[in-house]
DNA sequence: GCGAATTAGTCACTTTCTGTGACTAAAGTC
DNA sequence: GACTTTAGTCACAGAAAGTGACTAATTCGC
């Protein structure tokens, strides 16, 4: 990558930048001139005095242009994985940008996450962490809503879900969990998509949230 | 804190390590001599090789003469907030053990979470950020029972989860959802506790989960 | 010894939530 | 205008959660 000023540096910043492209997940990766791997997640070292997001933003805006609509740090990562440089341990971030507006600069392009290039065995371990963070946060955080535009309609919402989970959901079920909890509100917009009635578009709606007053659900999956 | 060989590394593991005193949680920090605050988390700076986890490891090892019930990677800190050394970055390990069997060598103290001395920015972020990884992940990974001895009353059980939740649960259904999760299984040991009818004991009892097969549950916590 | 107090463990009832199929609505296609 | 396609809603059955009351086994006070 670029900013290979100090060899020696320690750690990295590396950037899972994810999308859905139609219905798949997809990731960003950059062309590698000169690493072992023709293909890397993006990466960069802080500056000196450079906060770790600060380096994740700055690595999105140079494959992007833009900020990601959203980013979240996932670990560490070092413990004998080799990295594209020599570095010790590299912090990894999630990024989600909507696919309909993201423009790519050269160099960069978008891998469906399930047939990707080589990566190097760090980076590998990232993605899979990404991808375990989405899933076990989209009870959680608006990823969802951080991959689609502004307004959607609710069955492109439901088909999100479907895809971030790996099932299918029943539609009556769908629309009633999301009115109990207040996620998204209508706009006075309507979309006609070719055949079929027009649906009505919405927007995500943050708000502050009573917490959810249940008892324990040991919906356990580990070992 | 000890290896201070190299001055100049740049990165470093913080280790939180907690525990269940009574009704409190507690946490493990290390009298500081030369530091600016008079306590702090116990950290290390990685030798050369040792990964990440390891680090984390030999850290508890040194306060506790055993590794501990748990330990899971929390994240990376930095960003601005002043850390006991002049490391640039710290990765943060949670780790959890029992307080019946944990024996504390010279120089480390419990203190109670809700009353900790003052500690450098970082790791006050740090402690911040495993209380909430401890909720966060309650339901999803054997927390609970690796603050508790191998073997517990059903009671004891509760009054962790009530501790770790900050609310009270109801026995019943606290128990039903126990059942239907198969966490569990009855040692043929009973507990006398002075007053009251006896308690059969438990262990934990980690299987191969069938995943629960809900649909979404939009629970959601955030803004 | 015996009743009160205390803690463990279970049951049964009510309320709430989820899974699901069927229904109505509004557009395009032929 | 009949048929197809997608949106949106309803209603019912079954499952799960909230809750109070009950039985069981022990210690304490007298």
């Amino acid at each position: 990558m670029r900013d290979r000023s100090s060899k020696s540096a320690s750690y990295s910043v590396d950037l899972v930048l994810m999308t859905a492209m139609g219905d798949k997940l997809a990731i960003l990766l950059a062309r590698n001139s000169s690493e072992r791997e023709r293909w890397s997640v993006p990466w960069r070292i802080p500056q000196s005095g450079e906060a770790l997001d600060a380096a994740a933003n700055r690595a999105a805006h140079d494959a992007l242009g833009e900020s990601p609509a959203w980013t979240e740090q996932i670990g560490a990562f070092g413990d004998g994985k080799r990295h594209p440089s020599e570095i010790d341990v590299s912090v990894a971030y999630l990024a989600l940008v909507p696919h309909e507006t993201a423009t790519l600069r050269a160099g960069y392009t978008w891998f469906q996450v399930a047939d990707l290039p080589a990566l190097s065995p760090r980076q590998r371990a990232m993605v899979e962490g990404a991808t375990q963070t989405i899933q076990s946060r989209l009870d959680q955080a608006p990823i969802a809503f951080r991959l689609l535009p502004a307004t959607f309609t609710l069955s492109e919402l439901q088909q999100m879900y479907e895809l971030l989970l790996g099932k299918r959901l029943h539609k009556a079920s769908f629309r009633r969990a999301l009115q109990a909890a207040w996620l998204v509100e209508p706009t006075d917009e309507w979309r006609s998509e070719g055949r079929g009635r027009p649906a009505q578009l919405f927007r995500y709606l943050p708000k502050k949230r009573r917490r959810a007053h249940r008892g324990v659900r040991f919906d356990f999956l580990y070992p």
